[in-house]
DNA sequence: ACCTGAACACCGTTCAAGT
DNA sequence: ACCTGAACACCGTTCAAGT
C-alpha cells in the first residue's frame, strides 16, 4: 500500500457529507466528529478542513441537504382534492420527515448566529415554498381566508414543526403521534371555537 | 492562600447550576465546558462530576429548572377576560419565553434516548398543565370545541412552540414576531377555513 | 490543488489520594 | 462526604511539508 493509496481521488467532499448524515443518525450531532469522520472516509483528520472550514461549516452543510430533502418530501406530497386533505397530506409528510431525520431538524433550525446565512435560507425558501404556495391555491378558490399566504403558511408550518417536537421529546408518549396530528390539522383548519 | 480555601463549601450544586446557566446564554450549549464551569466556580475540574454524573446530567438539570421558571411564566400569565385574550396572553408569555432563552428550549425538548427522565417528565408535565387547565375552563363553558383537554392544549402548545422555532431560526426574518403570533393565534382559533 | 503528519490547546471521565 | 491532582483517551484547528 503505497502512500499514494491513501489519497481519496474522488469527490471527497461528497463522501464526507455521505458518511457525516451516516454518523448524524448512529451517534447524532454531539457525537459527530471531524477526526472520526476522516477515519470513516480513510482520509487524514486534516484532510475535511479543505472542504469545510470547521465543524460548523460541515453541520451547516448537512442542514442545506437536510432542506432539500424536505423540499423533495413536500413535492411528492402535491396532490389533488380538497383543500383539507390537500394540507394534511403536507402535515403527514412534514412530520414524517422530522420524526425520520430528528437529528438533522435542530440542523434545520438552528439559530443563525452572524449574518444571514444565505445557502441555509435559500435552501428553506425553496423547500417551504411548496406548502406556501398550496395556501396561495386554496385562497384564489375561496376555501381558505384571506392574508398574505407567506405569513399564513409559516403559522400552519410552524404548528406542525411544533408537534414534531413534543413527540420527539417524549411529552406525549401516551398518545399516537398521527391521531395529533389529525387532531392539530382539524383544529387549524376549523378553530378552537365553536363554529356555532 | 490556604489549600482549605479552594474548597467550595457551600451548596455546589446550586453554584455550578447557576453558572451553568450564565454560560449557556453566553457561549451555548456547545460551547459550555464542564472544566471552564469548574473554573468559573473555583473549584478543581473534577468536583463536579460529584454532583453531576456527566454533562448530559448537567444539561437534563438546567432543563428541568428551565421548564419550572416556563411554569412560572405561565402561572403569571393567568388572566381574566375573553378566552380569546386568554388564549393569547398564555401564547405570548410562551414565545417570549422561548425567543428570551433560545438555548435552553432544545434542552427542554431534547430527544430522550433511553428510558422516560421522569424527573424532566415531571416538571414539563407541571409546566404545561396550567395552559391546559385553561382549555378544560373554556370547554367547561363552551367557549372552545369539546375533545380530551390534553390532546387539545398540546396542540396549542405546539404551534406557539413551532412559531418561536421558525422565529428563532431566522426564516421570518422579514416579518415581525408579534405580528405572527397574533397571526397564529387568530387562525389555530378561528381556523384556515371560511367561517362562510 | 490536495492531502499528510506533527503540534497545540483544549476536552470529558476516572480514580487513588488527601482533608 | 467532598474535593484534589494526575492520568488517559479523545477532540478541533493550524501549518509546514510532501506529492
Amino acid at each position: 500500500m503505497s502512500l499514494h493509496s491513501r489519497y481519496h481521488h474522488g469527490d471527497l467532499r461528497a463522501a464526507l457529507l455521505q458518511h457525516a448524515e451516516a454518523a448524524l443518525r448512529t451517534v447524532g450531532a454531539d457525537g459527530l466528529s471531524l477526526r472520526q469522520l476522516a477515519r470513516d472516509t480513510g482520509v487524514s483528520h486534516a484532510a475535511p478542513s479543505r472542504h469545510f472550514r470547521d465543524k460548523q461549516a460541515l453541520l451547516d452543510a448537512l442542514a442545506v441537504s437536510g432542506l432539500e430533502r424536505l423540499g423533495d418530501c413536500f413535492e411528492q406530497a402535491v396532490t389533488a382534492g380538497p383543500i383539507t386533505t390537500r394540507l394534511q397530506t403536507f402535515a403527514r409528510a412534514y412530520l414524517r420527515f422530522a420524526l425520520d431525520n430528528p437529528e438533522l431538524l435542530p440542523l434545520m433550525f438552528a439559530r443563525r448566529h452572524s449574518s444571514t446565512d444565505t445557502e441555509i435560507q435559500a435552501a428553506a425558501e425553496r423547500a417551504f415554498a411548496i406548502p406556501i404556495a398550496l395556501i396561495a391555491e386554496g385562497q384564489a378558490a375561496g376555501e381558505i381566508v384571506p392574508g398574505d399566504p407567506k405569513r399564513l403558511g409559516v403559522t400552519a408550518l410552524a404548528a406542525v414543526q411544533g408537534l414534531a417536537t413534543f413527540v420527539g421529546s417524549g411529552y406525549t408518549a401516551d398518545y399516537d403521534s398521527e391521531q395529533l396530528l389529525d387532531d392539530l390539522v382539524r383544529h387549524m383548519t376549523l378553530g378552537l371555537l365553536p363554529r356555532s
